[in-house]
DNA sequence: TACAGATTGCTATGATCAATAGCATTTGCT
DNA sequence: AGCAAATGCTATTGATCATAGCAATCTGTA
């Protein structure tokens, strides 16, 4: 049976990305997250405060499809909304959620290293800066600030 | 702004992958067709008469799934079914569905040439294998995805 | 031949995820 | 003051994916 489909780079990347995807929440299920709440606590971590407009485009999520996420997360008593304008409101960890956040960050470190020991050594330090550039696009004009 | 998911390799390949699969659909759009409907079409023609479930499978496309796909792209008159057994039926292009072909595999070739540009040319020779390595091991365990 | 088990295509259903339009309130700027 | 933009939100839609179950059919084996 052919695969004319294997040699395509982008069919590959969307195959290797919903599989690895499945994994992750596999691996996450045991902590009642998935990857789209992990992703949150790892962004409010590193970035206490900020607004939920923020968060959502950082995430490249809607607006409109942060709501229901925020407060699922919250509903866990994982994160805290303090409002700070009469419109916005700044994220931050709950105790929870900071205790919750070290698991899910073994968790992840774990998949990872996992995910890079499936490939050859030698192409191993070529992963993150090609899945870098392939992403790249909606990322040239996004300002300033870090990419590190 | 701090972004501490970006040097996460399973981070980077959802989100390249979502932006990509858009960007695809997108270039599709003029054909009326999605990127889905276009791998079944190259699925078919490199093996013209295969199964409705073999084609599920090589997808990774549950059965129940595959049903409104087949019978989405049969509606617009790009495929045709033929029954070989009691059971099973066999996926053929159609004449049309032929020539659409055509034009989608300008489209995609289009597209996978410009993804590969978008890496540094020393880097580009690794990409299907990275990829590939990435996905590969990911289907050890036999596919499926369950939630407890 | 007869029967148990697997396969196929299908329906129905639910969960997740993403995208759009529109809204009230609030902020920032002129 | 007035106006454009931003923020959080509701509501809705569509696409994708997974599960359970079913009738008909095929396959292998006793």
């Amino acid at each position: 049976m052919q695969d004319p489909l294997s040699s395509l780079p982008g069919y590959l990347l969307r195959r290797a990305s919903s599989s690895l995807i499945a994994e992750l929440n596999q691996r996450l299920a045991g902590i009642d997250v998935n990857h789209t709440d992990a992703s949150l606590l790892i962004l409010i971590d590193a970035n206490p405060g900020l607004t939920q407009s923020d968060a959502a485009r950082m995430l490249g999520i809607q607006r409109a499809n942060m709501v229901g996420l925020v407060a699922r997360v919250e509903g866990r008593g994982l994160l805290v909304r303090e409002r700070v304008d009469g419109r916005s409101q700044a994220l931050l960890l709950s105790t929870d959620g900071k205790a919750v956040l070290a698991r899910v960050l073994a968790v992840i470190h774990a998949f990872e290293a996992s995910l890079l020991e499936r490939v050859p050594a030698d192409l191993r330090p070529h992963v993150v800066p090609i899945l870098r550039h392939l992403w790249g696009e909606g990322r040239e004009n996004a300002g300033g600030s870090s990419f590190a």
